[in-house]
DNA sequence: CTCTCATAATACGTATACAATAAACGCAAT
DNA sequence: ATTGCGTTTATTGTATACGTATTATGAGAG
């Protein structure tokens, strides 16, 4: 995503560093967004935020614009940004994309990763497991996004990663919106077999597990379209 | 020295088409770019552009983050904007992920193309042609990024197409940097080869074709690491 | 003649002020 | 009572001003 790295060392300090105080309300932000702490639909004042982070709109309009990009937020034109609450359309665009992406990437992923990235990917699996024991959904489903981010990365393929990331902030969304509330969304032991399959280099088998975890990921869901605030009167007394 | 004035008289910085002044501006660059008449490296000021379109740099900031997210220019913190010039790793990732969408896509498109759909398809490739004919090939890279984007756009995958629009762009860099004079990228009875595939609903074939004609475009070009701009001069002269 | 350091100029980062517009509220009329 | 219109308010869109960093230029010393 950002490639903004040139400043080794240096300590500059003296602005403020802009770009690194920027970074971390982008992150505050896009975090809350996929905890659903801010959940899909809710309006982000540009003065309010404005206000929370000690920053003047102007660094607050260039985040939401790079929100809106990733469609994490949706910003209409005179009207402000809100959390995106993603369609049905879109919530099975989503994860058709994640089929083809992530499933594909996992030949990659099993040849490629080292004892360092299986204990990354383990470290993440067990904070996931945490934070289901302790009842922290919110949590849970941040780190799951956060698993499927760091296995795509292992390809080396940073194009595919950074969509694959951007596809479980949105992936997020869809939780929030279609999901059960009784059934998460990722079993809880899928991560770690899988983790197991990518020890053992099985490429085929990974790839196929990915592709049921996702199946059934999405099946957990109810993704239809929800009724609309203003029922469409002709419709309902046409019949 | 073009003394392009401000624009005075006619309704000029009127605040409603605000948004669609700044949809053109940011596709005159992203053509200019994506046609290579502002070629990798380039450098683009903010006020140059301010001036050149006739808004403020506030817009020309807002333009600026939009192609930086989408890898079309590069943002140096306090040197600003370039145009990106991709690394030899870039563009192999862009080509591997083109690989692993733009075949994945196919069956969904052989199976959904519609007669308006080959059609404008058709259309593209024409003009396609004719810019070659006509030793334009800076259009002729357009117009095959654009058939590329369309074709990706017919599987009804938002998500996809636009990723795949996105790689299509980023590819046109690649072959501004990349790319041998002498050879263009797409041999340019492919396209008219691939309609005719899916017009048959040949799903299999098609995928397979996608798969030999963007390992061709590939093959066509010389990617490797470029020497840096200020030039090992004793390496030079050494031998 | 070249290299280095200081100074000036250029360009970006951020904040703030102003303008315009869409939503919300209240009032009035049917 | 409900709808339609006018006013008010709140919030975004845009421009501009100022501060700071980077770069280019020139002078002086080696």
């Amino acid at each position: 995503m950002s490639q903004r790295q040139p400043r080794a060392g240096n300590g500059v300090g003296k602005n403020g560093d802009g770009a690194k105080r920027h970074e971390e309300i982008y992150h505050s932000i896009s975090t809350a967004i996929i905890e659903h702490r801010l959940k899909p639909g809710a309006r982000l004042r540009e003065d309010a935020l404005a206000d929370v982070f000690g920053v003047s709109r102007t660094g607050i309009r260039k985040i939401l614009q790079r929100l809106a990009l990733e469609q994490l937020v949706t910003l209409t034109p005179r009207r402000g940004a809100s959390v995106t609450r993603p369609t049905a359309d879109e919530a099975r665009d989503v994860f058709e994309a994640r089929q083809m992406v992530e499933c594909g990437l996992m030949h990659s992923v099993a040849q490629r990763a080292t004892a360092r990235d299986l204990s990354a990917l383990r470290d993440i699996a067990q904070r996931e497991h945490d934070a289901l024991r302790r009842g922290e959904r919110s949590i849970a489903i941040k780190l799951s996004a956060e698993f499927h981010g760091r296995l795509a990365s292992i390809s080396g393929n940073t194009a595919l990663s950074d969509f694959v990331e951007g596809l479980c902030s949105r992936s997020s969304l869809i939780l929030a919106v279609y999901g059960n509330s009784g059934h998460l969304g990722c079993e809880s032991h899928d991560h770690d077999d899988l983790i197991g399959l990518l020890e053992n280099r099985q490429g085929d088998k990974a790839q196929a597990f990915m592709s049921s975890h996702l199946d059934a990921i999405e099946a957990s869901l109810s993704i239809r379209d929800e009724e609309e605030e203003s029922p469409d009167l002709y419709q309902v007394f046409s019949g």
